[in-house]
DNA sequence: ACGAAGTTTTGGACTTTGTCAAAATCCCTG
DNA sequence: CAGGGATTTTGACAAAGTCCAAAACTTCGT
């Protein structure tokens, strides 16, 4: 994130500092959860409420400025990085989760439309599997 | 399912009418969540604790009966339908899940494996739109 | 069938993640 | 720099699951 303020600004959201702190912290720590940014701004800013992260990550996160993903037995992850088509490699014990780009061109399988009368507006990709330091771990 | 007592017998599980029951009510509810099924389950045995759904539940899914799948904003829906690669498409507004085919063959975008040195198995394809119920309201 | 041994089921307390509402505070415009 | 509207804080609350110990049940060998 280049510049947090300006960002804050371009989207006509009054500049605060919980909010400043909480897209840096978003910035630092990719994948993060809700607790873990709350941890990184306070060692920024030395306190922030629990329910003002949460205010901020949902402003953010309506106002696309920020991208919440929910992968299964973790609390919601919150990133930087939006507009890509990127989707996500989990970790089945450790959790431990990273970016992959859309194998199959831009909208991946989103082939699948119109289904069901449905009007789909995105296809979200999960790949699952064992991190190298988990694979050591089980042998 | 075609018969739950031999289901359970395969995979060395006593036979407790609980787990009948709750394998059956999977069986008539997919896409349901574990209250929902309780629910299913009271109205065939007269009652269940929930602590019992949840061991049912997780056994059997331990086991590969059935399958768990937890899409964002929504407690854990279960279902029947295993080992054929179907992916789901879940209404944002309403909640409706649809199972839909793989639109990419097989193991739809695996293709993206040995990314970050993960073993990958399995990739896991959330569709989100707005189902047809849910269109016609917001007009 | 019967009883012992091992599992399951129960019920209640607890944890985690997140939301609601009201009061206090802050930000931005004039 | 004052005022109004938005934001933050605080504390209570809700949903979804898990943990635990005790009671009840299944299963298996005889």
């Amino acid at each position: 994130m280049r510049d947090p303020e300006a960002t804050l600004r371009q989207h006509d959201l009054p500049v605060t500092a919980q909010r400043v702190a909480v897209l840096r912290a978003v910035s630092r720590h990719p994948h993060a959860t809700a607790d873990e940014l709350a941890e990184g701004v306070r060692g920024e800013l030395g306190s922030i409420s629990r329910q003002s992260v949460y205010n901020v990550l949902n402003v953010l996160t309506d106002k696309g400025i920020i991208r919440r993903i929910q992968p299964a037995d973790s609390a919601a992850l919150y990133e930087d990085r939006i507009g890509d088509n990127h989707h996500h490699l989990v970790c089945r014990s450790c959790g431990r989760t990273e970016d992959v780009n859309c194998a199959v061109g831009e909208a991946p399988c989103l082939k699948a439309h119109s289904h069901h009368g449905f009007k789909i507006d995105e296809a979200e990709v999960i790949y699952w599997g064992t991190c190298p330091a988990c694979q050591k771990k089980r042998r």
